[in-house]
DNA sequence: TCACTGGTTGGGCATTTGCTCATTCCGTAA
DNA sequence: TTACGGAATGAGCAAATGCCCAACCAGTGA
């Protein structure tokens, strides 16, 4: 075990300076072999996993004009703390790839803060991208918080496993959530609420200084249903009951107003109660997400967005 | 003058897009040409401005093994509050490039202190180095305090005008020396001394929080020679005294002790005192400037060192 | 007006890079 | 010992990139 850690890490020390040799020292892959004393081959395969593996950060230091321009509008309009938005990275692109660097950069200001501080995490693409985009801080004092459980009802983990991830990352104490998203029962779901763990976690929450939450949309595409934590009937009979979007396992209209059904007595989740001082950061991206994001924001349910482009200028349009 | 800013930051926008199109969204030249509606070579260019304009960042997060055993080494050897060893950029590197990144991430962390920081630098390649590789902060209330002008005998300025690029950068207050570096009397010099602001420059210097220093070497290619700050009688009167090393404008021997010569009576900085309990921060590397380095470290002249691997090697070697 | 300077543009081409594929290497199990 | 699966390796090639050049454009001063 031992053997295989130090294996790993001088192999990582070679990418990490193979990879320091190109960005930083500007040499071509042959020099790098040359340097190195190895193949060109592996120079490139070197390099390329330094940037795979996330040794490599390239951010942008420039805000461009027009995205300053639909922050402050959106801050305007919704009454919002804070507002990010990322440059479009075209039809094709992914938006949680592009909203990543943004939403990471302002956990990391909150990382800053010399005082210990508690956050909360929810789930999602967003979220699971946002983590591979935060740079390594030394830690101090600080919490991070689920805020939801990541056991699907089949027994599976979620793929998008923000908080264990981020733990590990940043080497900060993480306290889980220990409930599933959904229990068979709301008397099941009851059981759990009084657990004392759970408790701890909630009280946590409840005072994080900050909050990351994706938004999920509640059209067919949903990601609730997507990754099977909830049926195609249960589906149907949540937005029969009008709810547009979900926040950590909560379900609102297109007024931010809850929407409940049967099923939402046995979710696991902690529901975040809104108009917080603290920061409550939604996000979300992508056209199929506007409706879910124009209901947060009416709601008030988040108090900062991360968004980009063109979701930002099909909400204010 | 207004139209010539607009004009200059809409091209900085279109290059900091085609930065994030290329580096965040990973699409190719073409893709971007094609949805900036730009030629491919224009598309190419955009994405080369925003690397040499430096709107483009790119880190290492990884502590390369032998590097950190390097910098244990330093600190332990040289009783110094920190080192850090950037990996070599081989034969042909530059070492001011590979050092800058280091000892940027060292201001930045300085900068990113809550409380108002008064920040001291001093003058040569090195920092000139690093000053294009900060990341812009939000601005508080920082100062940030020159310790020597940058005027030479003929009038003209040091291509290294560290302090002004820095403020520029930050929007920092900022509080040039307003002293030639080497007066043309030592009468002369007393009398900038005395003027108010040197004075009130000299008093901030003193209580700064950190300080970042280049170190000097004084053979042949002396850099105070070499910009014409010094003739070469007195350079050489300066090694004849034993000086191996200089920090902003003070020469010292190999065991860090001030020489003096009737030159050293014209110089129009101010000395930073060893044995402080904030960071004095030393940024140099290169094989030229070993017996610098040696001298700086054996008199504690500073606290803190950013070098790269081979100079480490060598200063423990 | 005209020549000239400084900068921008796109075409073409050499270099560099990323990727695929067949091969080899190594550890494991039959 | 041999067969086998998975990872690493290097060759070769197509795509992508960087750079040079000739053409062009705008502003400037004679």
């Amino acid at each position: 075990m031992n053997r295989m850690t130090e294996f790993e890490s001088s192999r990582e020390d070679e990418a990490a300076r193979a990879g320091w040799l190109y960005y930083v020292g500007g040499m071509t892959q042959d020099q790098i072999a040359n340097e190195l004393g190895v193949s060109r081959q592996r120079a490139q395969r070197l390099v390329s996993r330094a940037v795979s593996e996330g040794l490599v950060r390239v951010r942008i230091e420039h805000k461009i004009g027009a995205c300053l321009e639909l922050e402050a509008e959106l801050v305007r309009r919704f009454g919002l703390q804070t507002a990010r938005v990322a440059p479009s990275l075209g039809e094709a692109g992914d938006s949680a790839r592009a909203t990543a660097p943004l939403a990471a950069t302002l956990l990391e200001r909150i990382l800053a803060r010399p005082d210990p501080q508690v956050i909360a995490f929810g789930t999602g693409r967003s979220l699971s991208a946002m983590v591979g985009e935060v740079m390594q801080r030394p830690a101090t004092e600080h919490k991070i918080v689920s805020l939801i459980g990541n056991i699907a009802p089949d027994g599976s983990a979620s793929f998008y496993d923000v908080i264990m991830r981020m733990a590990d990352k940043l080497r900060l104490p993480h306290y889980p959530m220990l409930a599933p998203v959904i229990s068979e029962t709301a008397e099941e779901r009851a059981l759990f609420d009084h657990l004392k763990p759970v408790q701890a976690v909630k009280k946590l929450a409840s005072a994080a200084d900050a909050t990351f939450v994706g938004i999920g949309q509640m059209n067919d595409d949903a990601p609730i249903y997507k990754d099977r934590f909830i049926s195609l009937e249960e589906l149907r009979e949540l937005q029969g009951a009008g709810a547009v979007g979900e926040i950590v396992g909560s379900f609102f209209n297109d007024e931010g107003q809850p929407v409940e059904t049967p099923l939402t007595a046995r979710i696991g989740s902690y529901r975040i109660e809104g108009g917080r001082e603290a920061p409550i950061i939604g996000i979300a991206a992508g056209t199929n997400k506007l409706a879910a994001i124009r209901g947060a924001l009416s709601g008030k349910l988040v108090n900062a967005l991360v968004t980009d482009e063109p979701t930002a200028r099909a909400l204010l349009g």
